[in-house]
DNA sequence: TCGCTAATTGAAAACAATAATCAATTTCAA
DNA sequence: TTGAAATTGATTATTGTTTTCAATTAGCGA
């Protein structure tokens, strides 16, 4: 699966001109490997790991690459952070928000994309994609806040 | 409906110790006539057509008020900017939002906030509020843009 | 393999939206 | 009326992201 992506990326990045370089190629696989909704700002903590002094710049500019080559997709929750996940093609989902331990869970509900749909065309509009997130407490916050609340 | 609104919001101030002031009446008076989505540079333009040396400062500084005292809605969509629009107590809606004219139309679809809660309680998730934005293009501008293509 | 040109990098500066600081001003309760 | 506390506007700081630019590097062709 990574071995695949990797290749696409390379496709991609030959494909316009553009060179295969080691900084492009440790930060494609470590977020190939990774998992998850990350900021650029965790991505570049991960790198370093792997690639000491990767400047910033360079990641921001290889997500955008990543991006545009379909392989990550672009979220951008209320907290003003992007943060890049795995783009599979064809494949869609939501996300639920955990406002208090910031857990982010995924769903899928075609019920709900049907019903886009269908007001969209109520309007005479035409979706080209969606967001839709719920924010609130997770099984394991509202846990600890209904137990806090007990004590009351 | 503005003097109610007004009203709430001279309640508020008072409620907490703060003071009116005349920038403070001049945002809140030009929010509460104004409609739709609005950005604080809106706003602050707007304002400074009656209050000529308003501050952006305090242009945020009142939002923020307002939004606290329940009459405004903080809208965070995907280009970055915060817009403001009127809060009315109990209802909720969400937006389409064109991606060539960026008007935005509003929608109410009680089915769809009923599958949220449903998903939501699949996770042991509670629900405290949501977004659901439907990016595309309005009626206007899909017609537009076929005619383009219908050239070719 | 070498050399050259264009792409890339990292550091730093620029940017945009928003928030915080602070001295001067204003509000309002006593 | 007065004085403490809140507010204002200008400016500076902050945060996330993008751009600039000189130095480095990739990779094609000889």
């Amino acid at each position: 699966m990574i071995r695949h992506k990797s290749k696409v990326f390379k496709r991609y990045i030959e494909d316009r001109g553009l060179k295969s370089t080691r900084q492009r190629d440790d930060i494609v696989n470590t977020f190939l490997k990774s998992d998850g909704h990350l900021t650029v700002e965790d991505l570049h903590m991960m790198v370093k790991k792997v690639n000491s002094k990767i400047g910033y710049a360079t990641v921001y500019r290889t997500m955008k690459l990543l991006f545009d080559s379909g392989l990550a997709a672009e979220r951008k929750f209320e907290d003003g952070q992007t943060r890049y996940e795995h783009a599979d093609p064809g494949e869609h989902h939501d996300h639920l928000i955990c406002l208090s331990c910031g857990s982010i869970m995924e769903f899928e509900e075609e019920r709900i994309e049907t019903l886009q749909v269908e007001v969209a065309k109520r309007f005479g509009f035409e979706v080209v994609n969606h967001n839709l997130e719920l924010y609130g407490y997770c099984k394991k916050c509202k846990k600890g806040k209904n137990d806090l609340a007990d004590q009351h």
